[in-house]
DNA sequence: TAATAAAATAACAACGTTGTTATTTATATG
DNA sequence: CATATAAATAACAACGTTGTTATTTTATTA
């Protein structure tokens, strides 16, 4: 069985095929009465509609292309799903390119997608081709050219420490990737310091090796072995803060009783943690949602429209609580 | 600057845009002379062909989509990466849905992609939608009407036994998901109960609670309290065994001297671990290969052709080694 | 009830390609 | 050198839509 096109639909209900092609596009222009019965028809037929003939006419897919070269990064996995959820109650569909982002690019090109999402890792300026375009976690300076959504991670982290603060701890470890050239690592520790600076706080800042979760177990040891023992850990990603979690359970120190323990990142996974974690961060659902409503404003009205920091949130579960008496400063 | 097409070419080159279209496709029926002429002008003119517009009378895409509902993990993330490097080389080029697979479909069959992989997790029959299609992942049995690649699991575990046992392993745990319904931990445990019963050795199953590291990471505890202590371990996945070997590193055993590890997954994390570790499974890029040259062989030669299951391979890093002197049996 | 306005439908030209058929131009043949 | 043949190019009809313009049908008015 061959593709049903508006033509059959039209013979069948007797009518023009225009007559169809506005029916189906539920046109004021028709009467009711037809109306219904050439759907009714389109539906028996099967009919559905070709795509490449409408794009070649309208020059528009209402297609987003998402381009996310690193794709082995959980966190962003699950902003994609977040993203793709969006888009379901748009009228927009989105496809996903793993390729490097100009490759990608010439992909969706072809495609001719009304818009593109960009997954940015550095701070180089994206080729724009005259797609609107709208990029995602480059912080630094923004030329302006296109809008650049990203979370505040310094606020983020700031909110942790003055939380902390407020309930009684004043030994808060921060333990992340330090010294490095990654913007948005250095951004959290700054947050970092400067609420513990401005709370009159010392800084217990531990530097891991990486991004893995045993970078982030191996450094407890480091915090255990601070002269002042905190009471109170930070940890700089999930993956970090899961590995945190595994080597104060391996240890022995009950959190929140002990230890309290709080995450960047707010996703759904830090509720399923082995602990359920208290974290900060944009919660991925907000951020999908302002990503995804920011390309369509861009695509619909051309809004130029600036890079927009997110305020973060901060979720309160299970591994947070008081400080512990013996430690409490008189 | 409009989008320029070949009927502009055509005017600038001085010829009809029927040639330049024949030109453009690199036909034998027009001279070179002309054809390099118009090649050049077209590359002046920053000609980009319509992809809608050719498709609309060729009915082909030269796209293939890939359905990937559940990106949340990593093995599967590499093999993305792997098939869509594999396309390079192919006239095809990739494109991913995370959505459920009845909408990525639909998204798909808008998109009239060329041929849909689908990454599929439960045994469910995909329902086809005439658009040629290859399945990754559901062993099972196949009624046949449409490809499935697949890893055999089991006689990679089996291999990994033989292989220890030659190293003169006698005592050789298994640790992953057992008592499970998901096929794909199943065919793993039987291969290690093949091997055992062939090879007459005792065996060691240890269950894990889920396939994340930390469950790995636990489990370790089991084995070293087994009556008699294995001289080596087959960790069930990527991330089972990362948590092993992290576990085993913090005890203080050292690896291949008094324990032997290997692992499930043939991935090139594997080698970047904190021991390399040697492992078994198909490997990655020969699977994406294998992917990707079915679905192309299936849309250009409609070839029904069955169920595949790809032969796994051993590979040896520093985490293997022989036997200890102390625990050699006579 | 004819004239006129309004509503509904039909006709048709785009959109940018490809592939088939028709025409022109160059080349070989007797 | 006229003629048959081959090579090169041009013309044009698809492909399946949308949106604009032309036509028909129905309702309204004097």
């Amino acid at each position: 069985m061959m593709h049903v096109t508006i033509k059959d639909i039209a013979k069948e209900a007797n009518v023009s095929y225009s007559t169809v092609s506005k029916a189906l596009n539920n046109s004021p222009l028709v009467k009711e009465g037809t109306k219904q019965k050439i759907l009714r028809v389109a539906e028996n037929m099967g009919y559905e509609p070709n795509l490449a003939a409408k794009q070649l006419v309208r020059k528009k897919t209402e297609v987003i292309g998402l381009i996310w070269p690193t794709i082995e990064r959980v966190v962003l996995a699950t902003l994609v799903t977040n993203i793709s959820k969006a888009f379901e109650s748009s009228r927009y569909s989105m496809i996903l390119s793993v390729d490097p982002i100009e490759m990608a690019m010439d992909t969706f090109k072809k495609f001719q997608v009304d818009g593109t999402i960009v997954f940015a890792e550095s701070e180089n300026r994206i080729p724009e081709d005259n797609i609107p375009l709208v990029a995602y976690g480059v912080s630094g300076k923004n030329e302006g050219t296109y809008p650049i959504i990203d979370a505040n991670h310094e606020q983020a982290i700031q909110k942790a420490v003055h939380y902390l603060y407020d309930l009684g701890h004043r030994d808060i470890a921060y333990v992340g990737l330090l010294h490095t050239t990654d913007s948005l690592q250095n951004e959290k520790i700054e947050g970092y310091q400067k609420a513990s600076r401005k709370l009159g706080l010392t800084e217990h800042s531990i530097t891991t090796n990486g991004l893995d979760w045993f970078d982030g177990y191996l450094a407890v040891n480091d915090v255990l072995s601070l002269a002042k023992r905190p009471t109170a850990i930070i940890g700089g990603s999930y993956d970090i803060s899961s590995g945190i979690l595994r080597a104060l359970h391996e240890k022995g120190i009950s959190i929140p009783e002990e230890m309290s323990l709080i995450s960047y990142d707010n996703i759904p996974q830090m509720a399923t943690a082995e602990t359920p974690l208290t974290c900060v961060g944009v919660p991925v659902d907000q951020l999908a949602e302002e990503i995804v409503n920011t390309i369509i404003q861009r695509i619909e009205s051309d809004d130029t429209n600036v890079a927009k920091k997110l305020k973060p949130t901060l979720t309160e579960r299970e591994s947070t609580g008081t400080v512990p008496p013996q430690h409490r400063s008189n």
